[in-house]
DNA sequence: AATAAATTGTGATAATTGTTACACAAATAT
DNA sequence: ATATTTGTGTAACAATTATCACAATTTATT
């Protein structure tokens, strides 16, 4: 235990590198790890376990019946995985989860994370905040998939990243994608030929301009307009 | 208090009327009154309260920036709104809630919640499990719009449908619609017109049959078609 | 630097759905 | 019983996106 660092972690970084130890000396629990591209937890299976991403990064994706695919999210360490499903009654992923990168994942079976809940209020309130955030963080993905033109989606996904890239540097106006345009097509659930075009639309109305991964806004007016 | 009859209440039910009683002896509360169509929550305001939907009934709709709606959720009492979202960081409604009955609404301060649980431990324990369920929910949502076709949606909300009538009825093959075309073409998020088309064609084709609202499946092996 | 692999741009066509408009049926109110 | 509202079927047309196919470009690899 003694490598493990939980300071960037959500639900565990409320406790202080002793009582960690202490925790976890009194519980059980197992340490897997998967390379890239294994599958992690399959869509559909039960989830009797708390997962901590110890290492490296995985991908959630749903599949649709007709095979096609959206990702949901990225996720990378140190962040809980599914967290929000284990005390479900119908307890079973939602999701793939796959491997992005080579990965480590604590797991905990359900009845001791009972125990560190009795044990440690600071990490029962920071885990219930933390699936709070992710419900919040599932209704806007709902809210973008809500959005019925890929127009729209990408208005929504640029003014969105902006904001949050203004927290480090207010006046901006621009910031790194964190996809590439297939990736952006799979989160948006739409075509990669549909995306691109109106990336190239946008381009032509002098909206926005794209430049390897920079993406900068260069009216922000008409892009607001897409949405209202 | 006293005529307030919480047994039906997923995050309630556990504590027994004595209990309950005393426990909203020591915490502050309000109840309101709403009346059809009344706005109860507006998507975006804050969220400081755990309100309980005490009798009537509410939807929560989502509002894409360039209007058009998607219902998310009919509620009916006994019910917390928006249970997930009090201990968020970003702690707003996701949703518009409005009243579709009168009802009346039972409103504890975020800080008087926090009282109860460390008082009642049987508390704490629903309010998790229901935000669970809740995100579960929140899942299935996304997978129904992850569905491109209205065809698609409407096989999965028709397969949906049966199986949970089967538990009632095991080899039933109809079921009684709970929404109308109209509401159901919100809940997709799509035009009334296109869901009347896609009905109509599934019944020509003889894989369904819709009488008043009573919806028949002919040709199951045909609907799993729709999906995989 | 040369080659391979991945990513992006773009065109043509088909499929699907939105929009608008209106007739008609059913349910509800007066 | 009649009027009014609400729900449903359907048609013509426009808009958007999927699909497929391939060229151009960028990025990684040897």
């Amino acid at each position: 235990m003694k490598d493990i660092d939980f300071s960037g972690c959500p639900i565990m970084s409320s406790l202080s590198r002793e009582r960690a130890e202490k925790l976890f000396g009194e519980i059980e629990f197992k340490i897997n790890t998967y390379k890239k591209g294994d599958v992690v937890a399959r869509q559909g299976s039960p989830c009797k376990h708390l997962y901590i991403l110890l290492s490296g990064s995985v991908k959630t994706e749903m599949i649709a019946e007709n095979g096609s695919v959206m990702t949901i999210e990225n996720i990378s360490a140190v962040r809980p995985l599914a967290s929000a499903f284990l005390f479900a009654e119908n307890n079973v992923f939602p999701v793939d989860v796959t491997a992005t990168d080579i990965c480590r994942i604590l797991s905990i079976p359900k009845e001791e994370v009972i125990k560190m809940f009795q044990k440690d209020s600071g990490f029962l309130e920071s885990y219930i905040k933390y699936n709070s955030n992710k419900t919040q963080f599932l209704s806007t993905r709902l809210q973008t998939l809500n959005i019925k033109t890929i127009k729209g989606k990408l208005a929504f996904y640029i003014i969105e990243n902006l904001n949050r890239s203004r927290e480090s540097n207010p006046n901006g106006n621009c910031f790194q994608m964190d996809k590439n345009q297939t990736e952006l097509a799979k989160y948006f659930g739409v075509s990669r030929p549909a995306l691109a075009r109106c990336i190239s639309e946008l381009e032509a109305e002098n909206i926005i301009q794209v430049e390897h991964k920079v993406l900068t806004i260069k009216n922000r007016t008409a892009l607001q307009n897409l949405l209202g």
